[in-house]
DNA sequence: TATGAATGAGCGTTCATTCAT
DNA sequence: TATGAATGAACGCTCATTCAT
């Protein structure tokens, strides 16, 4: 039940956008009583969070398994691959995604990906531990979150709104010749 | 008037978020009546436009010095100076930004201010032509799409959500790094 | 709660005019809230076109009863019949007819009843071809469609404005006179 | 100024319908500020009635022409050449008058032309005096209370909403006919 | 548990009217 | 006298939320 109602969320995200999200709306869509739908969900903001959670979660399925294959290549292929993960991971939700940038009032939820980010970050922690043992933890933690929203952002701008005129997979080979200097430029 | 009723419309955006900002919040924010803001702006919409358009001169008046101030730097102490005059413009228009841009932090399109991002891209492109002449335009393109986004992204990142124990020098210092390798890796 | 919706619209029409119609004021009257209104009326011009329907279609049933009486009686008295049923039937919905009629007496698009002029219309082609098969059909719409204002106006001046000094009987016989002579001037 | 007013008024009717006629248009299509319309005319509503009364004067001025005219002719004669004014007189007024049958709250201004009937109503009383000088007086009333009825109802359709297929001048003659028999049916 | 009719605060917007200048 | 900026009640309408069944 909850999970026809956070589908049919995300139908009515992506044919009506997020001004057409209505509690009534997909309550309609999910063929479930609005009643039904106040009786999974506190109000219209936790059906949103939980989408979102929804999303995140199958991002970051796919990310783990990214991240497991990333730690046998060599690093920049690593990075070359989780950014190819985390693009098309993106365009599968491009729905959700692009309603929740666009309109949403994220104030209330926060980031989008938290969970993505988190995750991400604490791989790269270790691979900056890694590869680049010498640097000053402080130091380290602040090139990571400005990395994490290179990532993001860059994979976002990739998915869902690319220059004209370059290939996909140049795009995340040039973001991550940036993330691998921008994180351990001695390499 | 005009003045009263868009600063109302930033403090309403500030108190309340961008799903909480009603033209009678706003009219009653400034302490002029609703019929007063209709004379003033045809529909919310335009005082919507108006508030960014006005935070976009704004912070587009910093840029531009900065700018004119950057060429005759060092191409990294530029950058930096650059960066740094953003995040200072974005912290003066926080209510603003918080509003229509860190809502949606990873804005793909979340470019509340593309006057800048339009003219911070044309200085790097003069930029790059310099420093890199033998770049393919396409890939020259391509880069500077990327570097748009980071560049905002880091500023907005700096600004309003900073990373602890680490000062904000530092991280526009990374920043400027990260971008110069990623524009003109020769350098 | 529908025909409770639109008997208070009726009473809203009778004391506040056309001008005071709002859907508002016809919720309170209706002892109902706004939200109910909307949920059996898709807006207000489907509110008001109801009530006109309705008035309407209950005036067809008089007018039909009145026709099939009419058909088994000598022409003058059939006609008589039919204006003082009608006259009868705009007394009754003497606030529809008032606010919607009255209010444009000498309405020429004025028919909020449409329905009960093509029907009327319908029956006087036929008692035309009877009386005057002679008649150029041309010339015989035209006189119908006169008629047909006659007819209408005739009854709301006597339901609802009527000249003192003669009663509504007298009224109605000096009416059917004049629409016999002037459709079949020959009987 | 009054008269700057109320032809701007008209003109506005005739170009937005009366769903368009807001005080401030007319003062601005007049070229004269909304605070010197208020001291010229009370409210709104004086407004509509003055421009309603106006162009009354005007067609009651034709009317007392071919009332004049019409003395000297034989009876029909008569009653076509004022039925043929009246039309005409309408014509001129179209935008006045259809605005205001078609949407005006006349439940406050009463008739469109109550001058012109009460005129008209009189002058057939002399009418059915010296033709029908037997005529019980309250009878005679009723009559014409009918005829005003028929004759204005009449002008209004073939001057706005003319049948197709009879030229306009048959059309004055069918109701001169039918006005003149239902008044003095022994002629 | 499930339903869906009912609610009503609040939205964006209009416009007749006032009054300080 | 003339101006027009300012007012605010009221409009049509939406939709998150409740609760009797």
């Amino acid at each position: 039940m909850i999970d026809r109602i956070l589908s049919a969320t995300a139908q009515v995200l992506a044919e009506k956008g997020y001004a057409g999200l209505s509690t009534n709306r997909v309550a309609a869509a999910a063929g479930v009583s609005i009643g039904s739908l106040y009786r999974y969900f506190a109000d219209k903001n936790e059906l949103i969070e939980q989408l979102r959670a929804r999303s995140s979660a199958d991002v970051l399925a796919d990310l783990t398994g990214a991240l497991t294959a990333a730690v046998t290549m060599p690093a920049r292929d690593g990075v070359h691959h989780i950014l190819s993960v985390l693009v098309h991971a993106v365009q599968r939700h491009r729905a959700v995604t692009t309603a929740m940038i666009a309109e949403a009032p994220l104030g209330a939820h926060g980031n989008i990906l938290p969970e993505v980010e988190r995750q991400l970050a604490q791989m790269t922690r270790l691979f900056v531990a890694v590869h680049a043992p010498g640097l000053d933890p402080l130091e380290a933690d602040a090139r990571i979150h400005l990395a994490m929203g290179v990532t993001l952002n860059a994979c976002l701008r990739i998915a869902l709104d690319p220059p004209p005129g370059v290939t996909e997979d140049r795009l995340i080979s040039l973001t991550a010749d940036l993330l691998v200097l921008g994180l351990v430029p001695d390499l």
